[in-house]
DNA sequence: ATTCTTAACTGGTTAGTACCACTAAATATA
DNA sequence: TATATTTAGTGGTACTAACCAGTTAAGAAT
């Protein structure tokens, strides 16, 4: 069992989803899928509440299942995960400055993010992401040592974070936390993203999983609150 | 079957992991919790599913379920769309301030976020939204009258908003777009959350769609920056 | 003592069945 | 005709039963 059924009958749905069908139209009951796919009830429903959660369709009792109005290629825009996609889509300039990158202890905060045991080190990655040469966001980012051995520094020079993760080790983030808050920047924050001190910004904490559920990545940012808007979509699921 | 069998699980689990557990530590494996709960393990799972995705457990195969590292008490409160059911389930008493309830001509911003026509006009609902009765979120939300009719404020006491909206009006609000940017608070906004002016705050645009597409709400709120945390999740498309 | 194997855990996947709750259209009733 | 009522279809909840796939520690073999 190489592959779970249900996910094979995620990708062929999101497939259709993606090439036959439109936003609002009807997908098969779960009944019907459970027929044409030869599948356990449960099984078909383990795939449709994926698609749910990630907002590729929207559910109704009583009534159905339905494709989602947002066409899926557009999602994950406005955030890190995709800082430098998303600004070169804006006609602008995004570049990244690579500052520090180290093999250290984590501290507890991190230890405890990344489900470390206790000797394990961590790659601490610092970096300023800019926006036509203007700094807008710094960020740390922690790598457990064990999952990435012999990561060196000039792996990453000029290269997405989560390709050289993916290329390089097979790791691939399928999904984040991020928990947002709003702060007030102290001095030495204030001086890298070259506000005023005492300027409000956002606090970003980023936890990325893999396919395993294990944490690969934590990411400590802040972000100018003048230039930086976080921009989100929430599906309703519940209610 | 009044509460699902599984969601009162989650209640008890998470008070349990508040009072009794630590971060880190190991929960009751899946065969125990169902001999306790006298359940079966899909039911057992539901609830452990939830809570993982709110973030308040992580699952390792092969090892066990484990108290996330993340106070539950400062997570998750910053989902605007289901603020109420989200802090109820956490043991705190979430409560909503209406305070003035109009209806009016819209202004250019609300006007273009609603897509309205020439001389359609707005009800404007002012909240105040209140977590164990200290003031954490004030927010302002725009209605279009055409799809509202004859909304009044008495329909709005002691209901959830979007419950009115769908058993009075039909309309479910599938999707929310929400930009989120750092702030700092003027005299009359730190008046009403009771903090000094000039604090940290979270300003949150938001935009709901139905199942057709259309706007049917518009929302501009601010949020107290030390007690406030919005918690998302993305996902990565690909795999 | 060290290494290897096994057994007993853990969560993950899948099948099958039954009934509940909500919706909408067909049907019966006034 | 207009209004209830029924009925069939939808997703939601719950149960039972297996087996798969990682993890860990006890035991066997060296």
């Amino acid at each position: 069992m190489a592959t779970p059924l249900y996910k094979k009958i995620i990708l062929d749905l999101e497939n259709k989803i993606n090439n036959e069908m439109s936003p609002n139209e009807k997908l098969p009951s779960e009944r019907q899928l459970l027929d044409q796919y030869h599948v356990s009830r449960n099984t078909i429903r383990l795939a449709l509440r994926d698609l749910e959660e990630r907002g590729v369709v929207y559910r109704l009792h009583g009534k159905g299942t339905f494709v989602s109005t947002v066409s899926v290629n557009e999602t994950n825009l406005g955030n890190m995960y995709s800082f430098s996609n998303q600004i070169a889509i804006q006609g602008h300039k995004p570049s990244t400055q690579n500052r520090t990158f180290d093999l250290i202890a984590p501290s507890k905060e991190v230890k405890e993010q990344l489900h470390l045991l206790d000797n394990e080190r961590v790659y601490k990655l610092v970096r300023v992401r800019l926006i036509d040469n203007e700094p807008r966001l710094y960020s740390e980012t922690f790598l457990p040592e064990g999952l990435f051995p012999d990561l060196i520094m000039s792996d990453l020079n000029g290269k997405q974070l989560y390709d050289v993760l993916k290329s390089k080790y097979g790791q691939i983030g399928v999904m984040a936390f991020e928990d947002i808050q709003a702060v007030t920047l102290d001095k030495e924050e204030s001086n890298i993203l070259k506000v005023k001190s005492g300027s409000p910004a956002l606090k970003i904490y980023r936890r990325v999983i893999n396919d395993h559920n294990v944490t690969i990545e934590y990411t400590r940012a802040v972000a100018r609150g003048d230039k930086f808007i976080y921009r989100t979509r929430q599906y309703n699921n519940l209610v």
